[in-house]
DNA sequence: CTGATTTGACCGAA
DNA sequence: TTCGGTCAAATCAG
């Protein structure tokens, strides 16, 4: 059940993270309808994710198959996969002191940690990460750089990603992250239900899309359906730099309208993200 | 100065 | 050996 509730959350985020950005950059009539959607998307994902916390079931079905779960319409970012990656525990990390003056080395192995892989139009998760790498990937056009958490030495997070650019579509991000943030992400509080009655009806009213929940919509084929709004605007931003476009920055060109408008999709990205973190460690 | 990025060397696994 | 992930010195950015 973990991963289902894991699952489920990641796909709330997704859902979240394609909302903001249609906030910030809205597109006429059709923006509405795709806002609307995502918001029952979203809505779906938290009452869902509820539901399985609440209900009693033991299933503690550790084993199951590491699904492939691709997320509906707007294919700005999809879930792929999750997988538990399990590898060696083999403690053996030779230190090979530095005799040799070019003498390097010493690093972990990756231990067991869940991973899981979201495509995506920007690299931007809103969560501070540094760069440590990057390769050239057999058969692959385009490098894959790899990005750990800025707190791994303040904080001991383990969370690292690896972004490499879509053969298919160069304008999208393959994001595999690795590991859930154990750090505190001290940018924002994340006191995000203050206002409850808001959610309890939120949710009140979001019952009946739980019983009938949109499947219809969760297709096969990402690439197929590419007329989202939402990709419409592959500015220039996420084309050579794609870190340095903090939300901060963009938030700070916007009108006060629109800064109301984004800031809740936003608080729902850090709440699912929060929600992430917990059961990352927890199960 | 501090902190982030670049980039080739190093390392383990296959 | 090759390949992909990591380290860390050099470099860049503020």
């Amino acid at each position: 059940m973990n991963k289902r509730v894991i699952t489920e959350l990641l796909l709330g985020l997704d859902h979240a993270t394609q909302l903001k950005f249609l906030l910030q950059n809205p597109v006429g009539p059709d923006g509405s309808v795709a806002a609307k959607e995502l918001v029952t998307n979203v809505q779906r994902s938290f009452a869902q994710t509820l539901s399985m916390l609440t209900s009693s079931q033991p299933a503690r079905g550790e084993d199951e198959v590491a699904q492939n779960l691709l997320i509906s319409g707007e294919d700005a970012s999809q879930v792929a996969s999750i997988d538990p990656r399990s590898e060696d525990s083999t403690e053996s990390r030779k230190r090979s002191l530095p005799l040799a003056k070019d003498r390097r080395g010493s690093y972990k192995r990756r231990k067991t940690e869940q991973t899981w892989t979201i495509v995506s139009h920007t690299v931007d998760d809103n969560r501070a990460w540094r760069k440590y790498g990057q390769k050239d990937i057999l058969n692959s056009q385009f490098p894959r750089s790899y990005f750990r958490c800025t707190r791994k030495y303040e904080q001991g997070c383990k969370a690292t990603k690896q972004v490499q650019r879509l053969e298919e579509n160069p304008d999208m991000y393959n994001i595999t992250y690795i590991g859930f943030h154990t750090c505190k992400d001290s940018l924002k509080a994340p006191q995000m239900v203050t206002c409850s009655e808001t959610w309890d009806s939120f949710l009140e009213n979001s019952h009946e899309d739980l019983n009938v929940p949109n499947e219809e919509q969760q297709h096969e084929c990402p690439p197929m359906r590419s007329q989202s709004p939402i990709v419409k605007q592959e500015c220039l931003n996420d084309e050579t730099d794609p870190s340095d476009l903090t939300d901060a920055n963009l938030w700070s060109d916007l009108k006060d309208f629109e800064l109301s408008n984004d800031k809740p999709a936003l608080k729902i990205s850090d709440a699912f993200m929060n929600l992430l973190s917990e059961f990352g460690h927890e199960f």
